[in-house]
DNA sequence: ACACCGAGTTAACCCAGGTTAATGCCGGGC
DNA sequence: GCCCGGCATTAACCTGGGTTAACTCGGTGT
C-alpha cells in the first residue's frame, strides 16, 4: 500500500505530525466523491457526520435565511477542508448547505471513522484542535472585519485574500460573502470604476 | 494542598477530564491580579503570553481600528476566559485590549507555564482544543448574525444571550459590540419604545 | 436562426445608520 | 452650594445599501 494523496499528506505532517503509517489507515477509511456543478456535499438538515477535503473544485458553504437570502460563509478551494463543521461540534444537523460551483471531487471521511483514528493515535487529536484554531482566527478575523470595514473595504480585503479565486467565482456569491446584494456590489464596483 | 477554585476545577473537569492531581498543579502556577475599572489586563502591543479566567468582575475586549473607533469584540464575566487568544495562536503581540469595565480579579497562567502543563498531561490538550472549537462556535454565530440580520435584530439576540449582563454594560460599549454608534443605537431604541 | 435564461448593470426611490452638534442628566470633586 | 466630565438623547443632514424593475449581453438548447 502506498500513499495516494502525497500533497494531503506533507500538509497534515506539517500541521500536526500526522505520520505516514497513521495517513496510510486514513487513506483507506477515506471516500471519494465527485460532483457535478450545483450538486451538494451536504445540505441543511442532513446529519453533521461528514467532512472532507476538496481535491478538486470549488465549493461555497452558506446558508438560507428565513427571508429566503443566502449568506456565503466561505468558499473553499484545492486543499480546504469543508463540511458542517459548527454543527459536527454541536452534534446537530446540518444548517448549512455546500454546494460545488465547479465539477468537484473531493475526499471525506464518516466522523464515526474519525474518532477511531483518533482512538489510535494523538496527531489526529491534535489536527482537530489545529483545525479548530484556524477555523476561530480566520472567523475572528472575518467578525473584525464586520466590525470596522464597510462594504468596499471588505471587498477589497476579500480579493487580497482570494487573489487566487478571481474569474472562479460568479460576482453574486461575493456579494452573498460580504453580507450585500449583487446590485450593491455592481454599483460599488462602477464607482470605484469611476474614481480611477 | 487543596482546591481553591472548586467551581472552575468542576468547569474544566467536566469540559476536558482535567483531573485533581493537574488542577493543583495548575493552581500552583497560577498567579491572581486584581484590576480597577479602566485597568487593563492586557493592552495592544503586549506580547501574547497570558491568558486567564474572570474570578470576579467584567471586561470587553475591544480593538480600535486606525480611524480610533473602537469595537468591542467580546464580554467576559466570572467564570469565562479571557486572552488576547488569536494573537496567541499566532505568535504575535496582542492587537486586542482587554480592559476591566468594573474592579474584577483574574485568575492567569503564562502561555509558558501552560505548555508545561501541556507535557505532563493530555487533559490540557484537550483543554486547549475544547476551547477552541468553543471559540469557533461562537465565532461563527456571531458572523451569521452579522451576514443576515440588521442592527436592530443583532441588538435583539445580543440581550437574549448576555441578559445576565443588563445594567451592568454601558449602552455605548453595547453598541461597539454591534458594530453602530451610541448614537444609532439610542434611535433603535426610541424606535423601539414608540412601537411599544 | 431563434427564443430563452442567467448574470450583471443601471436607475429611481426608500430607509437605516453615520456624522455633527446641541441638550439634558447625573454623580463626583472642589 | 457649584462646576465639570461622562453618558445618553434628540435633531438635521448626508450617504450607502436594499428593493424593484427595466435593460443588456452572452451563452444554450431547439
Amino acid at each position: 500500500m502506498s500513499v495516494k494523496h502525497p500533497k494531503l499528506f506533507e500538509q497534515l505532517k506539517a500541521l500536526a505530525g500526522v505520520t505516514a503509517a497513521e495517513w496510510l489507515k486514513a487513506e483507506a477509511l477515506a471516500q471519494e466523491q465527485a460532483l457535478k456543478k450545483k450538486d451538494c456535499f451536504v445540505r441543511p438538515g442532513d446529519p453533521s457526520d461528514r467532512f472532507g477535503v476538496v481535491l478538486q473544485g470549488l465549493f461555497r458553504a452558506f446558508r438560507v435565511s428565513e427571508s429566503g437570502g443566502e449568506s456565503v460563509k466561505a468558499f473553499r478551494s484545492e486543499g480546504e477542508m469543508i463540511g458542517p463543521y459548527a454543527e459536527l461540534l454541536q452534534g446537530i444537523p446540518s444548517l448549512t448547505a455546500i454546494e460545488a460551483l465547479e465539477p468537484s471531487r473531493v475526499l471525506f471521511w464518516k466522523s464515526r471513522d474519525f474518532q477511531r483514528l483518533e482512538q489510535g493515535h494523538a496527531c489526529w487529536s491534535m489536527l482537530a484542535r489545529r483545525v479548530a484554531e484556524q477555523h476561530y482566527i480566520l472567523k475572528e478575523r472575518r467578525e473584525q472585519e464586520f466590525l470596522d470595514l464597510s462594504a468596499e473595504e471588505r471587498l477589497l480585503r476579500f480579493w487580497q485574500e482570494y487573489r487566487r479565486l478571481e474569474k472562479r467565482l460568479p460576482q453574486r456569491e461575493v456579494a452573498a460573502y460580504l453580507g450585500i446584494t449583487e446590485v450593491a456590489l455592481s454599483r460599488i464596483m462602477s464607482r470605484r470604476r469611476k474614481r480611477a
